[in-house]
DNA sequence: CCTTGAACCTGGGCGC
DNA sequence: TGCGCCCAGGTTCAAG
């Protein structure tokens, strides 16, 4: 369940279990997810107190005591939740059927903290994802973290950027706006639902809301408030929750019911006085969904 | 430089 | 019921 609204949900649903804890033990199931676990993984992180929980575009960054910062990135299909049965109040809501699941459970970071103890298990079927180890001095410079652009909350995200990234690009606004470097954070979803908002079309190419001198068009000003809107909006409903997967409280975030375009192939567009149909095209080989009626 | 396609995995849905 | 195919919220790497 990951693009950046969903892992922000998810960073907040771990931040009370986890902040605070001590990690007392942990359990790695497998030797690798996409990538080969960090040498010594389990031993360098325990008896580690969480410091902080934050995130960076689509990556979990979890800080200790010592030092240490986790990356977990959660790939197409990876989750966590938490199970804090150990405590005095549980909410034991977050009780659903996972037995069917529980193969996939690859890690689970065993907490002491003050309100009692805690599992947290990521649990990921295709194994998209993965966990690194790097410190806090070196985590900007990164690889993975290095190139990232801007992340599409807060002002650092305005249309100058983008017209800078966009200027003389014949790529697709789809693809443009899904390209990390320049905005870190869209996913397939939020791309489509975005250009929905600013009724552009996803074929259009990026350099043509530049203008000649580099400066970004109205149209631009128009797309870079959709996504911020966008990706606002999504984070306030609790991200989207696709194919049955959980928040880390066990409930669900509720913005796939908001959705314009995404995986309504065929339906009717819900702009007003617009009548067209939502369509669905592959670009780059991945679905992108519009309204070929008003978006242009 | 750019764009495209395949690859990494498992599971759910659909047509036959 | 079963099988084969297509699809899925991401990213990387090779090839043209």
């Amino acid at each position: 369940m990951p693009e950046l609204p969903e892992v922000e949900t998810v960073r907040r649903g771990l931040q009370p279990a986890m902040e605070g804890a001590v990690v007392e033990r942990v359990e790695q199931r497998r030797a690798d997810l996409r990538f080969p676990f960090p040498d010594n993984f389990a031993a360098r992180i325990e008896g580690r107190r969480v410091t902080r929980l934050k995130r960076r575009a689509k990556y979990l960054l979890i800080g200790f005591d010592d030092g240490a910062v986790l990356i977990s990135h959660l790939g197409m299909s990876g989750s966590y939740y938490v199970d804090s049965s150990g405590t005095v109040n549980t909410p034991g809501d977050f009780h659903h059927d996972r037995s069917k699941n529980e193969r996939h459970d690859h890690v689970v970071f065993h907490l002491a903290g003050s309100s009692g103890s805690a599992r947290v298990v990521y649990n990921d079927p295709r194994r998209f994802g993965f966990m690194l180890l790097t410190d806090t001095d070196g985590l900007d410079a990164h690889p993975l973290i290095r190139d990232l652009g801007v992340e599409p909350t807060g002002n650092a995200l305005n249309a100058a950027h983008l017209a800078n990234h966009f200027a003389g690009k014949k790529a697709p606004l789809k693809a443009a706006l899904l390209d990390q470097k320049i905005i870190a954070g869209l996913g397939n979803i939020y791309v489509c639902e975005a250009l929905w908002q600013a009724r552009l079309s996803p074929r259009r190419a990026a350099g043509s809301l530049v203008t000649a001198d580099g400066a970004p068009v109205k149209r631009l000003e128009e797309l870079t408030r959709c996504v911020r809107s966008v990706i606002a909006a999504a984070i306030e409903a609790g991200g989207s929750s696709l194919r049955d997967h959980r928040l880390a409280d066990g409930t669900l975030g509720y913005f796939q019911h908001s959705f314009n375009t995404y995986d309504r192939e065929a339906e009717p567009c819900r702009r007003e006085g617009c009548g067209g149909k939502i369509r669905r095209i592959v670009q780059t080989g991945r679905s992108t969904f519009y309204c070929p009626a008003c978006q242009r």
